[in-house]
RNA sequence: GGCCGGGUAGCUCAGUCGGUAGAGCAGGGGAUUGAAAAUCCCCGUGUCGGCGGUUCGAUUCCGUCCCCGGCCA
């Protein structure tokens, strides 16, 4: 059977909060769909009520993938995703089902459709070691330092970019070559066959903005802050890791470290997640043959499900 | 009712010895290659509470009124 022949996968994006999740399980109604989660929060256990993790009940009835796939102390990856993500819609096809991507996390649905470098994975040792180095040359000086060894790398990152500044100098250390050098290559193959790519986002951000408020105080009434004491009460995770840096996450831990007010810590975490869907949208604007839909519309399945059976209208065929 | 503080950006406030004003937060835009719910960059005109007066010129000085605190009655 040849690619064209496969029924699409379907991308499913959208700011946080937009109803990507109804939208799924509407569609798992109507199609033999498995549901692939692209969401790097969704992939850690115990992170339930604050990453707005579907429950037991609705996993039950349609099988998820990424979710609870890591214990919060580990830490995921782009890279890691796009393998697992790959190897999952293999899987699905050939159960004869049908691979649905949805999530928020705009990074990992690039690494999928358009693949990564050969770069070296991360080194936590080299990571710590390079911290303590900027700790006395400060991050400048370690851009100054990028910039002899990779100047055109240099030159895209803002001195301040700490984390890029050291995650090229990272790849430098490890492969003894400097990133540009990579980026030049082509990168292995993405995501082949047919794509419907779905977007969903309120018209305007007002609506959104509320959609937000209203989602984290559901989550506060669901038990939040004890979800997130329990992590804290472990006494093992701390707030350089991926887990706990995550939105609203991050701003309860600092509450309960004795940095302000439940009430302000709230406040912050709604802000927190403004900013988030802020910059999803960022992403989303650039990306390529997406379909727009409104999560208030009533005919919303009905429209998803009619671009979905009309693949020569609304797919983009990835072999370009 | 009297006295003392305050009323400046969506919020909290700074400031202008008279030449129409600026920080933090919020908000908007952008970047994004193994941490990405991360990280970073750019963006600040607002009847300076209202109305009068003095002045070439008032948000700034004076008068008066309104509002919000506090204290005294």
């Amino acid at each position: 059977m040849s690619e064209a022949a496969l029924p699409p996968v379907i991308l499913l994006m959208g700011p946080t909060a937009s109803g990507k999740t109804q939208l799924s399980l509407d569609l798992a109604a109507q199609l033999p769909l498995e549901i692939v989660s692209v969401d790097s929060a969704l992939v850690y256990r115990g992170m339930d009520i604050g990453s707005a993790k579907p429950d037991a009940a609705i996993r039950s009835k349609v099988p998820h993938h990424l979710i609870d796939i890591l214990d919060p102390s580990e830490i995921y990856s782009a890279a890691r995703f796009r393998e697992d993500a790959l190897r999952l819609i293999a899987e699905i096809r050939a159960r004869g089902r049908i691979p649905l991507l949805a999530g928020g996390t705009m990074l990992y649905f690039r690494a999928l459709q358009q693949g990564l470098s050969d770069l070296p994975s991360a080194d936590a040792a080299l990571r710590l070691r390079l911290e303590e180095e900027a700790e006395r040359i400060g991050w400048a000086g370690m851009h100054a330092r990028l910039a002899t060894l990779d100047p055109a790398t240099a030159a895209r990152l803002h001195p301040n970019d700490a984390q890029r500044i050291q995650r090229a100098l990272e790849v430098i250390e490890l492969s003894g070559r400097p990133p540009s050098a990579f980026y030049d290559e082509p990168k292995p193959a993405g995501l082949t066959g047919p794509i419907l790519k779905l977007a969903l986002n309120p018209p305007h951000r007002a609506e959104l903005h509320r959609r937000i408020a209203v989602r984290f105080a559901e989550m506060m009434a669901a038990g939040f802050l004890d979800e997130v004491r329990r992590l804290h009460a472990r006494g093992d995770l701390h707030p350089d890791l991926p887990s706990i840096r995550s939105v609203g996450y991050r701003q309860l831990w600092e509450h309960l470290e004795g940095r302000g007010s439940l009430e302000e810590a709230v406040e912050r975490g709604i802000a927190a997640t403004r900013q988030f869907a802020k910059r999803q949208l960022t992403w989303l604007r650039s990306e390529p043959g997406l379909n727009w839909l409104d999560p208030a519309a009533p005919e919303l399945l009905q429209r998803a499900l009619s671009l979905y059976r009309s693949p020569g209208l609304a797919c983009a065929a990835l072999d370009k």
